[in-house]
RNA sequence: UGGGGCGUCGCCAAGUGGUAAGGCACCGGGUUUUGAUCCCGGCAUUCGCAGGUUCGAAUCCUGCCGCCCCAGCCA
């Protein structure tokens, strides 16, 4: 217990509480608990934080568990993936668990329950349920099969187990009440029949248990002490208590003896449920179903698309671990539903690569920059820093010679006011060089521009006494004759509207997907980029960060992504 | 008169009876060989609304209003 630790969050108010009253004999033990049925996105990342973080902060232990109980939905895939992302995010489980590999514990606590009256096989049909279970504002039916005997019900549900009985024809459900303004304690579910083959346990079950059953259970199984879920599971607290009370795993040992007959440690424990808002984001869609709908129509290309909210499409997109994680401590953790803004996001993002990303020169949009003072054949070596003010990452040789390519909006042919880069017998500076002067404007029979002629003010050029002299603007460049060419993603948000969950005008998220939210061009690159490893991160000077990407990028076929633009305050000015 | 939650600045969010933290955004100014970074300053007499209790209320009480979740043999 670290007394020591400022809660940040009501949660964390909570943990740090409970170790100062003893509640949970000083231990905290979190879990998190995912479906295998598809890629994590942001929204775990919220979800992992809070858990793995609190484990971490108030020395206690985190689980990664597959609540894989719905073996129609889950897919040996999703469960590789969540390992690999949980992994990228920086956290280590203390212990990798299936709601699967507590099938038998399950299986004896469902007979308890029936020796105690708590549950009953109903015959009820999936409809007949429905019907029964009455509405928001009316009571239900008991089921005519909720006064079977123990005996009966035992026995059927031994059969059901033996696989004598068809999918769906039967399911054993909680007795609690049938008239509960809750409807979660109308007669839940506890287990169904499904004959089908499970990810874990192959075909050894033809019933499987329901998720407020199993939850509550593999909890306690694992010595959880504080369960963390989102606000939609308010209303499944109640259900949740009842089943560990009527069970008392902790006081009745026999019912984990499975587990500890095939050499795993398992000491029983009370857990309480806690529930927090989810984080939303703007401009992006965070339901599985939706991720899932993108993927399998080719809307984006792949789980890993740099555009999706996908762990694996930032990772590759280029945002850093430590940023998501950031970005959730900014958010905080309440009982509030909130929308944050896509911003702090990139925010947060910014910060991470400024400190961390050496800086390269890159043109994007070139054009020809020919230094008429300079002889043909001349070439320099220089050596730039890779960092503004960070001596620590060192310093790159750079190739200079009497051809560039500057950036195509650099230059302007007809002034507009606040301009402060090239134009026509104007001066800049060319980063690392000096400063240059615009000679002649070079067109082709078409009136296009194709090139500069620009003097070199040789007395600027560094260590010289005329360095220091001012001047409005400085532009990036890159060396002609040893730039190297390169694929460029450009990426931008998936949607154009800050909600594409609003369907209320009768349009869905299909209907807002950006039509420019990936473009692909060609640019130049200095040399030294040559030898950028996959998934390194850059900062190309006054254009934004790119990384290599971790599946296309090869030395001799560069990819860099745009992970994310610099702030453009000569941008926002300009739009506005 | 179904049940459960939530309402503090544009977006997040502290605050738990003693007189509205912080971050992001935004607006000014400074530094700067990235119109970046960095630095400085500004930014809620007011806490959904209306009453009440109190010397004192965002915090307590009452009544409204608004938003979210629940009728899977999904999680």
């Amino acid at each position: 217990m670290t007394e020591t630790t400022s809660p940040t969050n009501f949660i964390r108010q909570i943990v740090l509480d409970d170790g100062i009253t003893g509640k949970h004999a000083g231990r905290v033990a979190t879990r998190f608990p995912p479906e295998p049925n598809g890629y994590l996105h942001l929204g775990h990342g919220k979800s992992i934080g809070l858990n793995f973080g609190i484990a971490r902060d108030f020395s206690g232990t985190c689980n990664l568990r597959f609540d894989d109980t719905n073996p129609a939905r889950e897919d040996i895939e999703y469960v590789d993936a969540i390992k690999e992302d949980v992994h990228w995010l920086g956290f280590e489980w203390a212990e990798l668990r299936h709601a699967s590999d507590y099938f038998d514990v399950f299986y004896r606590c469902a007979r308890k329950l029936i020796e105690q009256g708590d549950a009953f096989v109903c015959d009820l049909s999936a409809d007949q349920v429905r019907e029964y279970r009455g509405t928001l504002t009316e009571p239900g039916r008991n089921s005519p099969y909720r006064q079977r005997s123990i005996v009966e019900n035992l026995d059927l549900f031994a059969r059901m187990r033996a696989g004598e009985f068809d999918d769906g024809s039967r399911t054993l459900r909680a007795r609690i009440d049938m008239t509960a303004g809750n409807i979660n304690l109308r007669d839940p579910a506890i287990y169904r029949i499904r004959k089908l083959s499970h990810q874990n346990t192959g075909n050894a079950w033809p019933i499987y248990p329901m998720y407020d059953y199993a939850h509550c259970v593999s909890d306690a199984i694992e010595g959880i002490t504080h369960s963390l879920c989102t606000l939609e599971f308010e209303d499944h607290r109640p259900l949740y208590d009842w089943f560990l009370d009527r069970l008392d795993l902790p006081g009745d040992p026999a019912l984990t003896e499975p587990l500890r007959e095939a050499g795993v440690a398992c000491v029983p424990s009370r857990p309480q449920q806690i529930e927090f808002a989810r984080g939303n984001l703007d401009y992006t869609v965070m339901s599985k179903r939706k991720l899932m709908a993108l993927v399998q129509e080719g809307l984006v290309d792949g789980w890993d698309d740099p555009r999706m909210p996908t762990l694996s499409g930032v990772r590759r997109r280029g945002f850093p671990a430590i940023a998501i994680r950031t970005f959730w401590e900014r958010a905080g953790v309440t009982k509030q539903n909130s929308v944050i803004e896509y911003g702090v996001l990139e925010g947060c993002v910014r910060d991470v690569l400024d400190a961390s990303a050496p800086r390269r020169l890159a043109v994007l949009d070139p054009l020809r920059l020919v230094l008429g003072n300079l002889p043909d054949e001349h070439a320099e070596s220089l050596q730039f820093a890779n960092h503004p003010k960070n001596e620590s990452f060192g310093t790159r040789t750079v190739p200079f010679s009497r051809e560039l390519w500057i950036e195509r909006e650099d230059f302007l042919e007809v002034p507009v006011k606040g301009f402060h880069r090239l134009m026509p017998g104007s001066e800049v500076r060319l980063r690392g060089i000096g400063i240059v002067r615009c000679e002649d404007v070079i067109k082709n029979d078409l009136g296009e521009l194709i090139a500069l002629h620009c003097t070199l003010d040789a007395d600027t050029r560094p260590g010289n006494p005329g360095a220091e002299r001012k001047v409005k603007g400085t532009i990036h460049w890159v060396d002609a004759r040893h730039a190297i060419n390169a694929e460029i993603r450009l990426y931008d948000r998936l949607f154009d509207v800050a909600d594409p969950d609003d369907d209320s005008d009768g349009k869905t998220y299909r209907d807002h997907l950006n039509p420019a939210s990936k473009r692909v061009i060609r640019a130049w690159l200095e040399p030294s980029l040559a030898d950028a490893p996959a998934e390194s991160t850059w900062q190309f000077e006054r254009l934004g960060y790119f990384v290599a990407d971790r599946r296309d990028h090869t030395t001799q076929s560069p990819v860099f992504n745009r992970v994310v633009t610099l702030r453009d305050a000569w941008a926002k000015a300009q739009g506005r």
